[in-house]
DNA sequence: GTCAATACTGACATTCTTGTCAATATATTC
DNA sequence: GAATATATTGACAAGAATGTCAGTATTGAC
């Protein structure tokens, strides 16, 4: 049954020149590996077709691999989804935190803005949790929580810091959890329509930049009169 | 072929007392009235389950007829669910510019700002636009560029007859469209993340109410510098 | 009452998608 | 090199979803 011709790249050869047994070639990757490329071309394919591009076929198609594979790696089509909110959720994590954290007094406002709106909205990954949120699945999914929470401390640490430094009292935490909350739900807005809005507005990508300059500059007005 | 027992309601008379004929007994609605039904049965479920929600067998079951009838209203699902979008974009549009319109003076920025929240996030028409907007329908749809820009320029009259009365120049038309960018994208970021992000940070719907205050008096303040 | 228009239905066709399974190829260990 | 583990595959199964169609019931016009 087929013995004949298994995947051996498709070259037309049309009965092999002498004993040229063709070795079947087949790749094989360590799991690892496999997994990261499946769940790479999965997130291509929601950032760039949204939720109903995500049929296996069509990413086993991409990573050049057969559908089954993925389940091999996955168990089933909800877990390669589950796989893809956790990874995500760790990439953003660090990438928030990680920026937050790094030499203290060198970024203001306007920079932490900047990067924000580019972990969520620039790169696909607002998007991609979007559908995830809609479709209801990352609710149970404590991580999320744990991330808001971390960000929150974090902002709020630095600003008590600045505010010592002055002799200042150290803000009101919910101030700082509301300016976290607008400047996410904002890069999250802005990763769904915020590219509609703005060619409807005639916005180009310079005024797009502009756009985010003056959102930078609002909070830190604000911030000047508090801390 | 089935002439007996067509659909006449579910009542599980062994035979018939007699000559009763039981006429079959077809709810035969307009056109108009079955295409809101339809729709109005769609939006539901879209709004409860997302985006795998919209199954032509169940919005049928919910309204109470058989799946080929929506066909034969809408053409195809892809016409459900252009006609979902018109429908749509038209009340948010008359919700968004009959607010703005109405009663001049009455209503500060707050007033505002919880409109438009009301409008896109507590009813699920934003999580419904956000979906329709990642799967790239929305795109060709010309209907949102127009709300945008009706609303900047709306906005951007009420500015200006606010300053002329002070004697003061007509604000720069930027700021009022980036003004309007960032409610609209707080609004949709919101409506997707919002939920969970107050969850997250231990906020009840008190909570909720204080962050949008907080956002108004935000953008208040950014006001009462301009202007 | 008759007739035309059309909202509506049940049954079927088709296509698409996930998932199963036995077989095969490749890397690793001894 | 042989044996073991497992990544990978093709073929098939099962189910779900949209779409087609011929026929039926209901409304409104004449």
């Amino acid at each position: 049954m087929s013995s004949v011709a298994k995947n051996p790249a498709p070259s037309d050869e049309t009965s092999g020149k002498a004993a040229e047994k063709q070795p079947p070639k087949r790749i094989r990757r360590t799991a690892d590996e496999a997994r990261r490329l499946i769940l790479d071309a999965a997130e291509a394919r929601l950032a760039r077709q949204g939720p109903e591009g995500l049929r296996l076929q069509d990413i086993a198609r991409d990573v050049g691999i057969s559908h089954p594979a993925i389940l091999h790696h996955f168990e089933n089509r909800e877990g390669l989804v589950r796989a893809l909110i956790a990874r995500t959720n760790t990439q953003l994590r660090d990438s928030l935190l990680g920026a937050l954290g790094e030499n203290d007094a060198s970024r203001d406002a306007a920079d932490h803005i900047g990067h924000v709106f580019e972990a969520l909205s620039d790169r696909g990954t607002a998007r991609l949790l979007s559908w995830l949120l809609l479709t209801g699945r990352a609710t149970e999914q404590s991580d999320a929580h744990n991330i808001m929470g971390e960000i929150v401390d974090a902002l709020q640490a630095r600003r008590t810091d600045y505010a010592k430094e002055r002799g200042k009292p150290a803000p009101d935490k919910e101030d700082t959890l509301f300016l976290a909350m607008l400047t996410a739900n904002a890069a999250f807005g802005e990763a769904i329509v915020g590219r509609q809005l703005a060619e409807a507005a005639g916005l180009d990508q310079d005024g797009i930049r502009r756009f985010r300059a003056w959102f930078a500059k609002l909070l830190n007005d604000h911030l000047g009169d508090k801390d």
